[in-house]
DNA sequence: TATGAATGAGTCTTCATTCAT
DNA sequence: AATGAATGAAGACTCATTCAT
């Protein structure tokens, strides 16, 4: 009995191993049943004996990648908030780089998928949500000033999240290596920024 | 013969307008030839008399928005900063609500064509070199700490574009009114906040 | 213009009859699409053009059979009640055998589309009530025994269809060329058939 | 070595029932081995340990179906030919109620199945048979005007077969309870008729 | 310039059946 | 006897694109 179990579990992985890299290579409409079959040195059928359809496929292939993303997220938040931010940058950076099309891939199959729409939103929303209770806290304590903690977390998630998925996806040339520290820059500095901003006077604007 | 002129002009602008229209309800893989042919009236046959593909049709509708984004964008850069940054989110918001579906296409899209991905890349430079130059310009004059301008431009401008995109797209209801406020008031603080930095002590605790 | 129409007619036709055909050789299940299209000589996709599906090709091909259906019921109900009865009985036959394969396909195919129990049950229906009328007519008149007008209507009528259909379909060698005859036979005594028929003096009727 | 026997009968048993189950709630074409197996809790590949493929499950199954019938129709001819035809009507509507699916299955999967039309026509034919030579005695005897024995039994036999399947698969409201009298009492009519139908003086009038 | 009929490649999905364990 | 993983053939349906008129 074992030695099906192994057998199934075998072929599971197989199948899963090359949907994975079929989406990462071709993107989600792209990506065939036949393709990952191919891959998996399966016949056709087998697909749907491990995967309701693609969807499911592409969620199975994402739980694990969002596995990723949460374990690399529970990284401690300790230290100064700069080093804490930095940290947490730089993790998302990594998780986006290691799963590149697949990002792409939910990008893509949001707009022709409800599921995938519903599970985009899902990955994010416990991020935003800790950004946000942080916020919340340091603006309680008079530590930065009122901001609104929902709306601003809600920003500089996007600010990580699209500068990672641009960065990584659509190789953006433009800025380098040093982007995932001008981040956190940024990031402390919108937060603690010039409780009193008298020295913003700009004197003029360029185009 | 200029009726002839006049009706290639009509039939062509019937087209693009229909298009358009579909474009921005269905998305860019749900839209079909026929549905385009159909909103506008005239044959199937018709649409290649206009539009090489698909892919050109949609470029084609694009050219108009990223008209729009521009003359937006052109609106002077004038003023203090934190008003100037103001309007150009608010610009922003106003482009990418204005034409809700198309951005979705655009993000939709590009994973299936090459030129779809360049177009989204030329549309973004020229506002991320903008914001670069300006940068560059106060680092130079030392009004602004040391910061990567080319790096701190793809950032910043990720930031204003992502939320923008993902608030008017996946209504998302974290965010309501005042993300574009709160925008503009991270921008300016992100780009000035460190004069005052010596409030940044550390934080403890975790999530 | 009219050589387009007359080629979309013909197409049209082309793949009526070809379905025709192949419903009336292979039965519902065992129609494909590729075989109508092949029968027809036209490619896979031109099916769609004239048929949402094969149902629809079903339905349209026994538009024309219930068509002939009617217009045999038409033929006057005139003269006596046997030999309209006769009249009748012959009319359904010939009916039934001249499209044998297309009533064994709706009884196959019943079971599998609601539209086609539907169908079946919408063209029975005139036919019973048109004889529970008359058996109406005739108990109101004292012209036959109290009879349920709706259920006596609704036993001959399947008396006669089921003979002829398991007569032509499952060509039961049993009973021969007599059978129309015996089952008009059948039919009068049936109604007028009884101990107390001495009353049987109608003058004229008419549903 | 009894166990394994019993086993062996057991979830030979466990099957057949099963698909008795399946292919009632079903019907012929819906129904697939998976959904028999699952009903039966075993394993997909036992069913080909049971029966050779599809079309011999539903054979078995039908088997007992037909003994029913046959055992129902071993009820005695005796007493008056009204009463005795009013029970054989009345049984056969009590077969057919009980087994509703499994006509339908017949009905249906003949088309597909030379063995399953076989098998309906070898249900009738004793049915047929047994009318048919207690016509002929009749028509012997002078009790009866002179009719095809063969013909009539034919349809007088498809005149309850037919109302019954239709009646409960089509679920006909026009005819309701009384269906079973009225069958009776057309049957002994029809038969038995002529004798005083010197009265049936021809109607006219069209419908 | 416009039409719209025709094409046919491409994909998903289901299921009866086999067979190694 | 039983299991259940694997197979692969088969079929429905869509649509971008072409082309004769």
């Amino acid at each position: 009995m074992p030695e099906l179990v192994n057998k199934r579990q075998k072929t599971g992985e197989l199948l899963l191993v090359a949907a994975r890299q079929v989406f990462e290579e071709r993107g989600y409409q792209a990506t065939t049943v036949g393709a990952v079959t191919e891959a998996a040195n399966t016949s056709h059928g087998t697909f749907y004996l491990y995967f309701r359809n693609k969807e499911d496929a592409f969620a199975k292939v994402m739980a694990g990648v969002i596995d990723d993303m949460y374990r690399q997220a529970e990284a401690s938040w300790t230290g100064d908030l700069r080093s804490t931010v930095r940290r947490a940058v730089t993790g998302a950076f990594e998780v986006f780089v290691a799963h590149r099309g697949l990002w792409r891939c939910l990008l893509e199959g949001m707009h022709s998928s409800p599921a995938l729409e519903r599970m985009w939103m899902d990955l994010r929303r416990p991020f935003i949500q800790r950004v946000e209770r942080l916020l919340a806290l340091l603006v309680e304590r008079g530590e930065v000033r009122a901001l609104d903690p929902s709306a601003a977390a809600y920003a500089l998630v996007a600010m990580v999240e699209w500068s990672a998925i641009s960065h990584v996806e659509f190789a953006e040339p433009a800025a380098g290596e040093g982007l995932a520290d001008t981040l956190a820059d940024l990031w402390v500095h919108a937060v603690y920024g010039g409780v009193t901003l008298a020295a913003c006077v700009p004197t003029h604007g360029g185009s």
